[in-house]
DNA sequence: CTGAAAGCGCTAACAG
DNA sequence: CTGTTAGCGCTTTCAG
């Protein structure tokens, strides 16, 4: 069976291997290039040009070099020291706010990440995640991660890790936020995005809405925002996103200090339920919900359904993002191009930076009406039925 | 505002390091440990304690060096460099079958990601993906990658890739497949897991059957799969589970050769959807449609809607996996801890490796009876009704 | 096609 | 608490 013939072959190697590993370890002299140049009697030079420039040396030289470095259980070139020696690591840093497994539950979040692992592999380069224990601020991981550049995604203004980030000294760039001169960065334009959205919501009649947005600073806050805290928010993308809300309804007279603004740190459907519910139990006289993200949204449309509010006959409830659940439950919300973001990220950060740095790309968003949105109910029908 | 001050602060920074990079991008000599030492007037191994060990400096010497470091623009000892000389990369590799971006589309590999990625948080650890392009067997990506070690996720028996993680002298960790005597592993009983779900089936009454399997080889196979095809599977999951699928029902009278299993390479729902009808149309006669894994079993369960087959009176599916959309849809399938698999892998790669290796962790599966299995019905019920 | 020289930037004993 | 000494393992001109 070829099979075992293969997989007979493998073993064979790693025996092989292992057998050497263990010499090595005790005669504490793991080959290198130097020790089988000398083996060989030929220069570093040479072993060197085996493996990185295979033209610059006889065929025939060559088979003997890899044949003795196979003998020998040299590996190849160590790759830490050929980085140091050649300045480049071959891989980009990954930063994101939260623990590394948040990423692998947000849709939204991955889609970057997918985007972003999908540029480096066209490149050849690997994707270092930087490890971020939120408990302890281990700036230090920053420090040790031996990469070419560094992927910031979506992080307060004030991170720690972004500061550590920015002062070494490889190209960044910056995904959705925060903003900072002088840094390229790749995002769409919130402020235009959610200026939409609330024009469809206050054209369809809603005055009295609530909101639901996500975390706004480090420290956590699971309950409602005040103006001032909305307008300090050290989330760039949230802060616009309020602003735009508040811009908008503004200007058909509501006065955004009475709009009821719920914040949750944790972002999960569970807790853009409970974020409802906290809205719904304040002014039962809301007649939309908007909530700046998807997952948030979902859970609000969970909430309603608990209540018995049909959606949109009772209840108004819209999103942002566009990921596919949303879409498949018919969301009012924004959609914005997270796979392309991502992509794009990695372009940027890998691409020949000229010297016309910084760059920014914004992507288009697009505005999906779904089923979640209608004119409010009058108080009359509220009470009469329609 | 307090959101301006910092940002104001922030961007300070910034500024004045892209000064100072802009100057030494010129004078073509970034500071460095050695200079810094040079122009305080110390040894480098001071500076290098006022990063590593502050205690092993007055608090005011290190003040002074890294105000110092500040305002030469030096960003702290370089990564690479300080990896070389300890022997430490401080991030753990992570080999994957597909694409980077494969990973992030299968419940089940990104419920491993998390995992793995939660183990590396907690030791502080960074987590290198490697770039595996599918179209040129990049194995230099392999060597290329500074860590301290591998996991590998999932890979066919004969992976070029596998071949060079085995040949580097750092630990390896093998998740799933293929097995490989003298390295560690992290899995699940497959033989025992799938003759469990057989044995359901067989109790049911079910005698005619079709399997929808994964991949069995590199080579793209999109049809059916031969016994000696399966028998010589590349890898290790899907011959294990075709082979105990095969004598579970041997040992009642089945005679495998005659029991149509169709391949698909790529792994969706699509083509778990095309693969149910090949197998349908092949033979209607089927009652029971085994897939070896739930993203197949869902377009499997599509493909039975789309032909008004109600499942289960009409036609048996089962899975494996237990991803979350199964469960939701009720799917009969087995759960394997995907999150606990990519932890364990991690914790093995990153323990105090004892000299007592290799070590292997089997981690227990569970039968989910859901709604999709139910007894065939005999051929009268199908011409005329139960 | 091959070799000699010159570090890349840093840390780790081990003495003071 | 501070400095001296020695490389970590490799690539890269620049000559032969």
């Amino acid at each position: 069976m070829i099979y075992s013939v293969r997989a007979g072959l493998l073993q064979l190697v790693l025996n092989r291997y292992r057998h050497r590993m263990a010499r090595s370890i005790h005669v504490r002299r793991p080959a290198t290039l130097a020790s089988l140049a000398a083996e060989l009697g030929v220069s570093r030079t040479t072993v060197s040009n085996a493996y990185n420039r295979p033209d610059q040396l006889s065929p025939e030289l060559r088979r003997r070099v890899l044949e003795t470095a196979r003998r020998l259980g040299y590996p190849g070139p160590d790759p830490v020291a050929r980085s140091l020696r050649t300045r480049k690591a071959g891989a980009v840093g990954l930063l994101l706010t939260e623990n590394l497994s948040y990423a692998f539950r947000d849709p939204a979040a991955l889609g970057f990440l997918e985007g972003l692992a999908l540029a480096c592999e066209g490149a050849g380069q690997g994707l270092h995640l930087v490890p971020v224990n939120p408990e302890r601020e281990d700036v230090a991981a920053v420090h040790r991660a031996g990469v070419d550049g560094f992927v910031v995604y979506s992080v307060p203004d004030d991170d720690p890790h972004l500061a550590a980030v920015l002062s070494r000294p490889v190209p960044t760039v910056i995904a959705d936020q925060p903003h900072i001169e002088g840094v390229d960065r790749v995002g769409i334009d919130d402020r235009t995005a959610i200026t939409e959205l609330a024009q469809k919501l206050i054209n369809l009649g809603h005055r009295r809405i609530g909101v639901v947005c996500m975390r706004l600073a480090r420290d956590r806050n699971d309950g409602f925002a005040s103006v001032e805290r909305q307008q300090n928010a050290h989330f760039h993308v949230q802060r616009t996103r309020l602003g735009g809300l508040a811009a908008a309804f503004s200007t058909v007279g509501v006065d955004w200090a009475s709009v009821p603004v719920v914040e949750r740190f944790d972002h999960s459907s569970a807790m853009g339920a409970s974020a409802a519910a906290q809205l719904l139990d304040a002014d039962s006289q809301i007649t939309a919900l908007i909530c700046t993200s998807d997952i948030l949204a979902l859970g609000a449309l969970a909430e309603a359904k608990r209540r018995g509010l049909r959606v949109p006959q009772d209840l108004t409830v819209t999103g942002f993002d566009g990921i596919i659940e949303a879409e498949r439950m018919g969301l009012t919300t924004v959609r914005q191009p997270v796979l392309e973001k991502g992509k794009a990220a990695g372009r940027l950060l890998l691409s020949p930076s000229e010297r016309t740095r910084p760059r920014s790309i914004t992507l288009e968003t697009e505005f999906l009406p779904g089923t979640t949105a209608a004119p409010p109910r009058t108080t009359e029908e509220r009470w009469f039925g329609p």
